[in-house]
DNA sequence: CAATTATTTTAATTGCGATTAAAATAATTG
DNA sequence: CAATTATTTTAATCGCAATTAAAATAATTG
């Protein structure tokens, strides 16, 4: 089942054209890049990139997978160093955060999902409730377990979420801001989790079992 | 100086068309969305946007400039109403919210800055960049009061707008969602800015002069 | 090295969506 | 109502970026 040299050229010639693709989409916007910039960055000529993608709408598609599947990664890693919840979710943040940030690779923002093929688009969407389902299971069970503030977990979850999935907004690739984020990101996120006796007066209106009832739908 | 009934309603058509643009964008992507579609939506035909805008890169600069706007307003009202900065905050936080989940219009995720041309681009940077100067301002302004724990005031800044500006990307228009969100959303993204003394270990590393040193470039 | 396979380019083609100009309709005004 | 102005449509055009096919080059293999 080893794979042959041309497969393993072909896969990381194309992870490279991902990787093109997503700081292209990310720097000068959608429908700002063409295939010819994308080809460009890696020296070819755009015809070329259809050695390794059937059409543009591929090309996008896997960018975002590759993008779902780093968020999937940095959550399942984190869960299998164990740790209670607040602890997993830390790491978790730090994890996700230097993903976002371009480590291994600049992970493109989502913002054409809509335009996917209806298949893809599923997928896509699939494995994105599937992490928002995780992350927000790890709430609960900190809940559960005492380790983090009743909360919504819902809403909580979209609100960490989007604080990381914006990164690329703002961060430009500078060294040193990327430092900064790691450095804070993780305690800016988590530090509203932190059960405190003193602010939860509305912690009654987070009765765990109405807002904790399993996986998102 | 009082605006002809003509005048009148042709900004009111022009904003028409700019919250049926704005939906068009976040419903089905930037890339999917047509002259035609935001037309269709109008019950018009594509060529008529053109009386109320010179191309599409002037609409979608229209909707940009509304959509930082929208933020700014939400900001100013807030701080005219007085309080310390902590209550600011919370109350910046509600009616930004509110703007983010469409009321008054929906708001375009601004995810094609980077094709705007230049002059329009560099109006829209300005005024975003202010936004977060204002709002970093107001939490220094807490940390110096002592209504807010001190922290990295350009990330935590980072990391609020992110969630504010994510919304619209899970945020479908459904009116129960939209109930939760104003009532989690503000607790939520506040509840991490809380000065508590058990777990501010970690709060001298933000000497106030090295992290508030005045508005963003 | 000859033959085969993999990769890229060159050179068209194509189609869609933005844009424009002129004509048609609707509204307003004197 | 006649004249003017405002708004929309119809019907082309236009250009760009995606796509394709065939040829050329590079790499690999027996």
């Amino acid at each position: 089942m080893a794979r042959t040299a041309a497969q393993n050229r072909f896969t990381l010639q194309r992870d490279r054209m991902l990787r093109a693709a997503a700081q292209c989409f990310n720097h000068k916007g959608f429908s700002g890049t063409s295939l010819k910039d994308i080809a460009g960055q890696l020296g070819l000529t755009d015809a070329a990139l259809y050695y390794y993608v059937r059409d543009k709408e591929e090309l996008v598609y896997l960018c975002y997978l590759k993008a779902a599947e780093l968020g999937r990664t940095a959550l399942e890693a984190t869960n299998a160093e164990g740790g209670n919840a607040y602890e997993r979710v830390r790491r978790y943040l730090k994890r996700h955060a230097q993903f976002m940030l371009g480590e291994p690779g600049p992970v493109a923002i989502m913002s054409e999902i809509p335009s996917l093929k209806t298949e893809h688009r599923e997928v896509i969407l699939r494995l994105s409730r599937e992490h928002s389902a995780r992350f927000e299971a790890l709430l609960c069970k900190g809940i559960d377990e005492g380790s983090i503030a009743p909360c919504d977990v819902r809403m909580t979850g979209n609100a960490i979420m989007g604080a990381l999935n914006w990164i690329p907004k703002w961060h430009h690739g500078d060294p040193a801001v990327t430092a900064q984020v790691l450095a804070t990101f993780p305690d800016i996120l988590s530090r509203g989790l932190v059960p405190i006796a003193g602010i939860d007066s509305n912690a009654d209106s987070f009765a765990a079992d109405a807002v904790c009832g399993g996986l998102k739908p």
